[in-house]
RNA sequence: GGAGAGAUGGCAGAGUGGUCGAAUGCACCGGUCUUGAAAACCGGCAUGGGUUUAUAGCCCAUCUAGGGUUCAAAUCCCUAUCUCUCCGCCA
């Protein structure tokens, strides 16, 4: 959510701004909503004023021994008045807050101008795409022909766009999210975490994916219009963001750093024709999630550092990335800024994400009420929030396949990842 | 699933209809004392919102949440959520 008071002193910026991310702030509208809340809050704050200097009188004069009947016979009206005036603000602050919630984040000044991902910006790149002296094959021509993936079994248990993985791929599929987590944990400071993979509306409100997007979600029964019904969550930024939700944190204890690997689940719904084959996208995913709450001075050093730790799993694995630096049009709701790591796909002759890192500045902060209090104000201020994955492991697991794959249809396993494989060099 | 108890400020914990945004303690901030620190003592210290140049002042709201009773609710009533205890069940 953007500062209230931000949007309201300077509404024409703040939708040129948004203009800029292809979303049309509805000026005239807002400017009617806020110029009524205006005059009408001042009005029923002022009634309520009265109503409490009177019943505050009544009480005195009850406590002299004095006849109260006839300022009882005053305050009545002043209490109907009140009532409908309170009915009607508290309609204008819902109107008003429905579209505060539904309004995205303000891109930073250095997002390049942009309307989709064509206009991304390529930052920098990480290794070089292996060439091939044989016919590749994709990772589930890679997968199937070693008996680790099957989907035919998948669409039989549940249906399209979830898998079944055995073997020494599901072996490779755990070993990959242990490496991942040992590597946060132990080299990148991050405390780890075992969370709920169901969560409550507050937290998807919290973090941005309630109330625009819940259909991209999968909810439990009953989700009604309240939404008291639990979700799956789409990605575990849920609930490690929302550990902060309602908090004020000591200064002392910032930055504060989690990580925890978790299945996310996404309804994906109006996607459907786009990478309908493999495991590329999925209902159903694992991901190890990094996730920083930081002073706001600090976040723009945090973006490139929780960057950097994820691009550090790809350069472990030893697999081929770009670092992209998303446009204005291609952020999602929540971030201020964002980049994409894209590692290489053989079989695909393209570079595809596999990890997105996002600095929200204060806007999910805002919403969940996350801060810290400030030393040297003794004030609570806002958190800057900042999350990423570091990586989406299936994902991770195609590139390998795809990447790492011998002629023979073996793979190698890439040198840091034997140590969680019993000491595995290829599998086959 | 059954029975009972509870939810108050950063934390602990008083408060059962009016002068209560709320005693007290801890924590925290400032000061006195001290070579320095500790202790002791003195003072300060909730959050959100409105108005405003203003983190000044004034005003409104907030004692889990949502309804209700009342001139007036932390306090009375209803509902929900959560927590704890006991029983049952269970990995």
């Amino acid at each position: 959510m953007l500062d209230p008071k931000y949007l309201r002193s300077e509404l024409e910026e703040t939708a040129q701004r948004l203009a800029q991310r292809g979303y049309e702030l509805d000026i005239a509208t807002l400017a009617t909503l806020e110029e009524r809340r205006k005059t009408l809050q001042s009005s029923t704050q002022e009634l309520q004023a009265q109503r409490n200097a009177r019943s505050k009188s009544i009480g005195q004069a009850k406590g002299r021994g004095e006849d109260i009947a006839p300022l009882l016979a005053q305050v009545g009206e002043l209490g109907d008045q009140l009532e409908s005036a309170k009915v009607e603000l508290a309609q204008l602050l819902t109107d008003i807050d429905n579209i505060a919630m539904s309004t995205p984040n303000l891109p930073d000044s250095d997002v390049p101008v942009g309307k989709d991902e064509d206009d991304n910006v390529e930052i920098s790149r990480w290794g070089t795409p292996r060439t091939f002296d044989f016919e590749i094959k994709d990772h589930c021509e890679v997968g199937e022909a070693m008996g680790g993936i099957d989907f035919a079994a998948s669409v039989k248990l549940t249906g399209s766009r979830f898998v079944v993985l055995k073997s020494k791929i599901a072996r490779m599929h755990r070993a990959l999210a242990q490496f991942m987590l040992d590597l946060h944990t132990e080299q990148h400071g991050y405390i780890e975490a075992y969370v709920p993979y169901l969560v409550n509306s507050e937290s998807l409100r919290g973090t941005g994916q309630l109330p625009k997007f819940g259909e991209d979600l999968f909810h439990t029964n009953p989700a009604n219009e309240e939404g008291t019904g639990l979700s799956l969550i789409p990605t575990a930024e849920v609930p490690l963001t929302n550990l902060m939700r309602d908090e004020i944190a000591d200064e002392a204890q910032l930055p504060l750093k989690f990580t925890a690997h978790t299945p996310c689940f996404r309804s994906e719904a109006g996607s459907y024709g786009r990478d309908i084959k493999g495991l590329i996208r999925q209902h159903q995913f694992d991901k190890v999630e990094m996730v920083q709450l930081v002073k706001p001075q600090d976040s723009d050093n945090a973006l490139e550092e929780l960057t950097g730790h994820a691009e550090k799993v790809l350069q472990l694995l030893e697999l081929p990335y770009r670092k992209m630096l998303l446009c204005t049009g291609d952020m999602g709701f929540t971030a201020a800024k964002t980049y994409d790591l894209e590692v290489w796909l053989p079989s695909q002759d393209c570079y595809r994400e596999i990890s997105s890192c996002s600095n929200t500045r204060d806007f999910q902060a805002r919403r969940m009420q996350a801060r810290f209090r400030n030393k040297e104000t003794n004030k609570p201020e806002l958190l800057h929030t900042l999350n990423g994955s570091g990586l989406a492991v299936g994902r991770t697991l195609v590139a390998i396949l795809e990447n790492n794959q011998q002629s023979d249809g073996s793979v190698t396993v890439p040198a840091a990842l034997r140590q969680y494989m019993g000491g595995l060099a290829v599998i086959s």
